[in-house]
DNA sequence: AACGTGAAGCGAGGTTTGAT
DNA sequence: ATCAAACCTCGCTTCACGTT
């Protein structure tokens, strides 16, 4: 494959915006054009590609309004070249700064996050000052989509069930070890007490409740799916016969997570 | 219309013994 | 061999809506 480096990359989009019309050009495109210019796919690039864009497209609009008087001078010369950002209408690289809406990976957090109610969703178009100003309101809407308008509550209606395949198929890439299920929990006084230290996780508790259990012959004979409590268990778990399947129910008020 | 992205649902993961 | 039960969070999948 014909791997780009990012500074080929940038002279390349440099390239492209150079020629282009900024109001009606989108990051995308410009990823288009590298991809057919290329004959690569810069799917996985897509972010980096963005920013470039981003960047460039900032920093012509600041050497803009710096130069200004420089580039009256070039308008004079190239006649055409400037005249989208003749005074009537401001440069705009909004199509490309809207594009780019998501920095924020953080995806995860299902909690419905304060329905903010895309207060200023619709900022509308009352601001055609100039160019730079033009960048800040961009960023800053950018910020505030990002920051979380979404609060779209869709009529959840999901597809049939989907016949699993129980068990047998762990697979996916999902690391074990990750989940706060296996991460250290800090333990109450009483269970530490038990089972000899303040932080385990989840997991470990069980199992080491289950070590307990056998080493003090706890198990019920007549049913070994329960416990018959001794003293210590009991002033744990409030009772004095317990389901071991279902010991987590009670031992959970006694784990929290470890901060 | 096609594409991009946020929201929400649901399964997996780890532990154990007993029942089917 | 597989499922059951109990706990809870992550991550994948699917859907709906916004943008181009």
């Amino acid at each position: 494959m014909a791997e780009m480096n990012k500074s080929e990359l940038r002279r390349s989009i440099g390239e492209i915006l150079k020629g282009a019309d900024l109001s009606s050009l989108s990051s995308k495109k410009v990823r288009k054009q590298l991809e057919e210019k290329y004959e690569v796919d810069l799917t996985e690039r897509k972010k980096e590609i963005d920013e470039i864009v981003m960047d460039m497209i900032t920093n012509s609009s600041q050497t803009e309004s710096q130069t200004e008087t420089e580039e009256e001078k070039v308008v004079e010369q190239n006649g055409t070249k400037q005249e989208s950002s003749s005074d009537d209408e401001a440069p705009d690289p909004e199509p490309v700064a809207k594009k780019k809406k998501t920095a924020t990976p953080a995806r995860k957090n299902t909690k419905p996050s304060t329905p903010s109610k895309n207060s200023s969703e619709d900022e509308d178009d009352d601001d055609d000052d100039d160019g730079v100003d033009d960048e800040k309101l961009a960023k800053k809407l950018q910020e505030e989509e990002s920051a979380g308008r979404r609060t779209r509550t869709r009529a959840v209606k999901r597809n049939p069930p989907k016949a699993k395949p129980k068990s047998t198929e762990k697979k996916k890439g999902s690391k074990p070890g990750q989940s706060r299920y296996s991460k250290p929990c800090q333990l109450s006084p009483d269970l530490a007490a038990i089972v000899g230290t303040d932080k385990l996780p989840r997991k470990d508790v069980v199992k080491r409740m289950w070590e307990i259990v056998k080493e003090r012959k706890l198990e019920d004979p007549k049913n070994r799916q329960f416990m018959v409590c001794d003293e210590e268990m009991q002033k744990l778990f409030g009772r004095k016969r317990v389901r071991t399947f279902g010991m987590m129910k009670y031992l959970n008020t006694h784990i929290w997570d470890a901060n």
